[in-house]
DNA sequence: ACATGAACAAACCAATTGGTTTGACTATTC
DNA sequence: GAATAGTCAAACCAATTGGTTTGTTCATGT
């Protein structure tokens, strides 16, 4: 009989009460959470949990931290210094494949945005420095016509909002589709459609020849 | 001295419980928001807001009709009898002026939906019915070679994706380009971003003339 | 003048909230 | 084998929840 080792079975549980609260906070935001429901949600005690977290506003900050490493996590190794198509590509395939993969991750992040983020605010310093680095290669694409004139923010903005919307509506989705709710989205007829929308629709005006 | 006209002072009050229950649901979903929350947001007593309501459950249901309701309104008088272009530019131009003027009711329903729509499943028979139709029109320009080979399920909710973005994420994007809270979001530019991404996003491989 | 019904405030209700205390049990350490 | 530290269930806590009851005020129709 294996030894469940202590440690182990700890960090077990720490991991199942984090998945219930991010589903929860995601479901209810952080107001109409109650931790009986994360409890319940776990599989185990409201006095258990309470053992094991120090508060309900605590618990909703460390998930939070949680989805926003693992969604960096989700964009490293990716390279900035290709041409857009493939960069572009790339990217939106990976946002995509995340909202797919995590959607209750997804919402609670976008719960957040939508309560005004009172809680996101500190980490969002970060962000907007690779956002504005973003948007800089965005004008050097520009800049070299390699695709059309934009704004780079507004650019960025909307592919964001496209490929979050696949975790946050995925329900009206799934419903226009006559999918049932558990039913798998199309991830590759998804990010084809997408990267084709955004690819083709900063193709420059005329195709002035590259070098 | 004016007379306030009875029934004018009800109907004045139902509205302000309204749009307060409107705000709160918003921020907080149907579970995180206290009917004292709703009627310190309206600047009445708990008591008076129980007294011209029934439930909370029941304002709810009704502020979501009341928001499906002038979404659609917003869009009546929409020909669909265009070429593509000028009908995307225009719904495109609706739908973003509709969050930007409206982004408490955008951010209700997109709650509920995040939810997976308890709510809402009843009213979306017919947005499927409407959602279908555009399916099938967007096909015709695919089929007489107005725009590309595009899934139009998809190229809609792309296009809900980003308008509806602009009142969900308002937050985040006002952050990113420092402005603040309150702070109007510009309109046209946005219009014409969204917009020339779509148009062009779906124009044709070669440019068949068309008579 | 008087009855009626709408509008509302004060007090109250059971149930649920986030969280604590107590005390038992169990595995580890010395 | 005793002390210790970790784990957790039962009971409990004050505060808040959605909602009701009671009684009062006030405009209106007769």
């Amino acid at each position: 009989m294996t030894r469940p080792d202590l440690a182990q079975k700890r960090a077990d549980l720490k991991l199942q009460i984090r998945e219930a609260a991010i589903k929860e906070f995601a479901e209810h935001g952080l107001a109409g959470t109650s931790t009986q429901g994360i409890a319940d949600r776990a599989g185990i005690t409201k006095n258990k949990l309470h053992y094991h977290i120090e508060s309900k506003e605590e618990l909703y900050q460390q998930a939070l931290d949680h989805v926003l490493t693992i969604w960096a996590e989700m964009f490293s190794g990716i390279d900035l210094n290709q041409g857009p198509e493939i960069f572009l590509a790339d990217y939106i395939a990976r946002k995509i494949r995340f909202s797919l993969t995590h959607p209750a991750e997804v919402k609670m992040f976008t719960g957040e945005v939508m309560r005004g983020a009172p809680f996101l605010r500190e980490h969002w310093a970060g962000s907007r420095d690779v956002t504005h680095a973003a948007a800089a290669q965005i004008q050097k694409w520009v800049a070299d016509g390699s695709i059309r004139p934009v704004d780079p923010m507004l650019l960025q903005f909307n592919i964001w909002a496209m490929t979050e919307a696949y975790a946050v509506l995925g329900p009206e989705l799934r419903f226009m589709l006559d999918l049932d709710e558990g039913a798998a989205l199309d991830e590759d007829a998804i990010c084809a459609e997408v990267t084709a929308l955004v690819v083709r629709g900063l193709r420059p005006d005329r195709e002035t020849a590259r070098a």
